[in-house]
DNA sequence: AAGTGGTCTAGACCACGCC
DNA sequence: GCGTGGTCTAGACCACTTC
């Protein structure tokens, strides 16, 4: 039984990915402990450690203290989405960005908002619609509530310069948030903004998010027809 | 000047992050070096680089050698999409799961799909129709193509107990993939079985994967209508 | 109680990429 | 060239979880 000498974290996790995938230690198994395998390797236990950290991360093995490292029988496909600001996905494909703000008033919640978005009382609620060009084609529809107790800066803010969007992405931190995507089928105003048709099956983005406890913006994005959100596996 | 004697990763990652929602450290500024910050919170370099690792996955800093740790000038939201198979997304609902496995054929790749799924001359594909369901109301409806060169034992499996999905996630290991997620409007066909009129507006999926350079499976997933899927920032 | 992964240290060498 | 982050080591202690 000779040594395997890997000696970079990469190598190693590349070699029990091999493992796992040819099946030496098939799903559920459990695996040989990190000493263990420092020891076949040749390696420091630190070493084995950043191997199977990032393995796990990507949910092919599961790690418990004490009881140890197994393969995971069901490996769910994991993907980051990266959502760039409105301006920088346009600029990326190589299109021009201009943004136009439609509506800016002081706004009471809409009652479907009030489990995402739980205000205190007397709360001040600052309601957008801004429209994000891509070679002057409508591309993103955005209607956004914004706290002002929140975001103070946000009421006197011009956003002919800098949308909402890029303007709060740039000044109001947030220590979490949810998203969820969906399809809509356009009704007629959304329609006429995008010159098609009602009833056209539209892609669409919510976002809440908030610092601490205090909710910061909730904004809903309608995409142009056609539009395909990209990921890598 | 007294030090903050932080000595775990977790609560330098805090520090580092406060600075930055403080604008102590701005958009764009260079930010100490590792050996300067392990020595203000008297603790290792490692440890400092743990936390600065952190913060560079999420966007937040971008780190290059020589050149330094700078703090992000418009840091972009970043979601993990975590996918499971379909079985466990409706079980988790606390719903009822099973599948109907509609059509079955070996059959040629439509052109639309040539780009994502590059063949060699001759390969053979299996086309297969499944509709999911969560207590018996429908809820995916999946088309996918399969390379029988790639994975062989899929000409002979069944699919009556395992659907093809949960099938080709515990038997085909993928190197990689893509992603991409839209909205389409129900033709008859597809409005026929969820049940609802044509131009419903639906979301949608497709995922292409790979082993190495060899295509593994191309599938598209419509979602029942009022489908949303959710994650967390 | 004991075994496993999680983390921290102090030191070292290396690779990349500005200058 | 040389400064910065990236990584590796050998050892230690700790926290969690199952037994």
């Amino acid at each position: 039984m000779t040594a395997k000498e890997a000696n970079s974290w990469t190598q190693i996790r590349e070699e029990l990915l091999d493992r796992i995938n040819k099946r030496v230690w098939q799903p559920g198994d459990l695996i040989p402990g990190e000493a263990d395998l420092a020891e076949e390797f040749g390696c420091a236990r630190t070493t084995v450690n950043r191997a199977l950290r990032d393995l796990a991360e990507t949910g092919l093995v599961t790690r418990r203290r004490k009881a140890g490292t197994r393969v995971a029988v069901n490996p769910p496909h994991k993907a980051t989405l990266t959502i760039p600001i409105i301006r920088e996905e346009v600029t990326a494909r190589g299109a021009h960005y201009r943004h136009t703000l439609m509506t800016r008033e002081v706004r009471d919640l809409p009652p479907h908002l009030g489990g995402a978005f739980q205000l205190v009382q007397g709360t001040r609620l600052m309601f957008t619609e801004t429209m994000h060009y891509a070679d002057d084609r409508p591309f993103i529809f955005e209607e956004r509530y914004t706290n002002l107790d929140a975001v103070p800066g946000f009421e006197s803010a011009s956003f002919e310069d800098v949308s909402a969007n890029e303007w709060l992405v740039q000044n109001a931190p947030y220590s979490g948030g949810d998203m969820v995507f969906f399809a809509v089928s356009a009704d007629e105003t959304i329609a006429r903004y995008f010159e098609t048709g009602p009833g056209t099956a539209l892609f669409a983005a919510e976002r809440t998010t908030w610092y601490g406890s205090s909710p910061i913006t909730h904004v809903r994005m309608t995409y142009a027809p056609g539009y395909r959100m990209r990921t890598q596996l």
